[in-house]
DNA sequence: CTATGTAAACAAC
DNA sequence: GTTGTTTACATAG
């Protein structure tokens, strides 16, 4: 195998080690030494040698945050760990979550990684959120009034590489908020629900390298969009389809009974067909095409724009695969899909595009993957390109 | 009308 | 049973 010159033997999520100064708009210099590029990737595979274990826990299967940052224990008890997004706790077999003792429940990774993590502290990132929710409670508990989309916001941009799984955002919520201590499970289904339909909330499949010969694991987490982590939540409501309001059946209760039946036989269906087309599409940048009406779409322009602001400040100090967006793996990660006649995870946003939907290149597109000193640049003939339009200033496609 | 919460059907695992 | 997607309905403002 061709490994890379790279000391470290993967790409790992980056934007949480940031420098405090790259928090702001990223015109400082990352300071994770020794990556070239600019960051949000992972390369889960090449993992032989980036063994996850866990300390403190009763499973080797407790922790499913095994792509993320590695942090030496120290750096663990610096940062203290009554910071519950610190922990990670322990599954039993029936999955429901155990806090562990401050001693325990955290992971940590057995690969030693040259680059210089400098992380933004326990503090700072406290601060940070509460600067940014200004109205967001102080105390632990929680407002009721505290929408979902806010609340998982919050739980995310909390967590290490803000990304969670599941699991972990309920555990959040029994942990701090009022609706995690209710007794149903109606909660449950409304995060689901906002983690489905909120843009700001990607989710990252994976398979899981074990350390021993373990079958790989399909895992599942939750992870912010990058510019929500900067520009926060949008409403939900948004990525809604125009659902026409007012009963147009007079026919009362057996009808409304059939239709929800029907719509859950739409949603079911439409699940597993468009889950990979919006996937491909752009879900993260909230479009719900068709039915985005004139002045959704003036809003959306709108943050489009300022999400690209924020794009070409970045790429101003980053490489170019920052254009990459929501693509949480690294291209030479291939997933099943990769290559298969389904829609690909990978997709290419030419952000300069101004109208009103979206360029997206998706693994078909491109032909081939070098893996240099700048990070993964997709080549045509060995040329970095693609087969659609430039995505990036200096480079023409194909 | 908008934002949000909730219930529920359904698919895939 | 869990996870994820989707539709529908309710309600507060």
């Amino acid at each position: 195998m061709t490994e890379q010159s790279s000391p470290f033997n993967g790409l790992f999520r980056q934007d949480s080690p940031m420098s405090p100064d790259m928090n702001s708009f990223g015109l400082g210099v990352p300071n994770y030494a020794n990556t070239s590029h600019g960051g949000y990737y992972y390369d889960y595979t090449n993992n032989q040698n980036a063994d996850v274990f866990y300390d403190g826990t009763s499973s080797a299967a407790a922790c499913p945050r095994n792509h993320q940052q590695s942090y030496s224990p120290k750096m663990v008890d610096g940062l203290g760990l009554s910071d519950q997004s610190l922990q990670c706790p322990s599954r039993d077999t029936d999955q429901s979550l155990h806090r562990m003792g401050n001693s325990g429940g955290f992971y940590r990774r057995q690969v030693s990684m040259s680059r210089t993590p400098s992380l933004p502290d326990a503090a700072s990132c406290r601060a940070e959120d509460d600067a940014e929710d200004d109205v967001a409670s102080n105390t632990e508990d929680n407002k009721a009034g505290e929408p979902y989309a806010k609340l998982i916001h919050r739980a995310l941009m909390g967590a290490q590489s803000h990304s969670m799984a599941l699991q972990e955002i309920y555990q959040w919520f029994i942990d701090n908020t009022e609706k995690g201590s209710s007794s149903g499970s109606g909660w449950r289904n409304s995060i689901r629900h906002n983690l489905s339909m909120n843009a700001a909330f990607c989710k990252t499949d994976r398979t899981v390298d074990s350390p021993s010969d373990t079958p790989a694991k399909k895992t599942s987490e939750w992870v912010l969009a990058d510019w929500a982590i900067t520009d926060g939540v949008t409403p939900t409501t948004r990525y809604r389809k125009n659902t026409s309001k007012k009963s147009a059946r007079p026919d009362s209760h057996s009808a409304m009974n059939a239709s929800r039946q029907n719509a859950g036989k739409k949603g079911g269906s439409m699940a597993s067909r468009t889950k990979t087309l919006r996937m491909a599409q752009g879900r993260s940048l909230g479009f719900d095409g068709q039915a985005l009406r004139a002045r959704d779409a003036e809003r959306d322009r709108e943050a489009r724009r300022e999400r690209r602001r924020y794009h070409q400040l970045r790429t101003m100090a980053t490489p170019p695969q920052e254009d990459l967006e929501q693509r949480s793996f690294s291209p030479t990660t291939p997933t099943a899909a990769a290559g298969m006649n389904v829609a690909n995870p990978y997709y290419f946003k030419d952000s300069s595009f101004e109208g009103m939907d979206v360029a997206v290149y998706d693994m078909g597109h491109v032909q081939g993957v070098y893996t240099g000193d700048d990070g993964p640049v997709f080549t045509h003939n060995g040329i970095p390109s693609f087969d659609g339009e430039g995505l990036w200033p200096g480079m023409h496609g194909y």
